[in-house]
DNA sequence: TATATTGTATTAAGACATTAGTACAATAGT
DNA sequence: ACTATTGTACTAATGTCTTAATACAATATA
């Protein structure tokens, strides 16, 4: 057992954007864990509990979490639930920076056709991190 | 007409891959506008040219044309072609600015999830300007 | 060792995506 | 005008995606 559920996460499906429901799960996890809202060791909301709250089939949500796992973002055990996963001790450097290469290099190809320099890029992400310490 | 086609692009598809002829082909162009081999102006394989080279049908070409012309990145003229498109004189600062906030909000938000700061990503794009330099 | 709680597997329905076949339409250049 | 060259529209076949129904399996804990 690790810690409590984190009920101020607060997940919301919208059924007319057209972004099927288990993204929208993955998306909101991967956002509350950018936010912080989310650390390491933290359990989400059981598979039953979230499609429940969210008014889906169990298999929704599980699918969301499945694919979490399998980019080892969370920690499945069954009887016991899904935890936010301590990705430190599981990730070698080299596999960090071969991941972190690959989303980078699908992000400026596409960022560059429409016509955006890497100085570009790099300088609206500076002013990002600035816009976070304030 | 403008400039001539560009011989040297050398498209090419994996049927293995599972990634949808027509995205590969869009793909390979934006990767090809970010390489700078792709300027505005310049005129893309034909569609059926195209078609013939890759071994698929037209309409599979022409797809991938009409998805990058939504986008604002070629124009398309029946009987004259396909041309990389003049941004530049398209899109206000405010439309710019939406779009790459867009890009970045999703990129930023997966790469956070497994792991990767701000500080961390903006460090390695600032290394990749370098390489891109030498 | 019950039994409640957690995730998992299988299947099927419906919608959507992908591609090819074929025929059509607009423009350029003679 | 003619004709070659360019992109386009329509249709059908096939596969994939998304979700739900339902039943199953593993773990925790009383």
């Amino acid at each position: 057992m690790q810690d409590k559920i984190h009920e101020e996460l607060e997940f919301t499906l919208d059924p007319k954007s057209g972004v099927p429901f288990y993204k929208q799960i993955i998306l909101q996890i991967e956002m509350a864990i950018a936010d912080k809202r989310l650390n390491q060791g933290d359990q989400l909301p059981t598979v039953r509990g979230l499609a429940v709250d969210l008014q889906v089939n169990p298999n929704t949500v599980a699918r969301a979490y499945s694919e979490l796992e399998i980019r080892g973002i969370v920690n499945t055990q069954q009887g016991t639930g899904t935890f936010i996963s301590d990705k430190k001790i599981k990730l070698t450097e080299v596999e960090r920076e071969r991941i972190l290469a690959e989303l980078v290099r699908g992000f400026v190809s596409k960022a560059s056709s429409y016509g955006f320099s890497l100085a570009e890029i790099r300088t609206y992400l500076e002013d990002l991190e600035k816009d976070k310490e304030e």
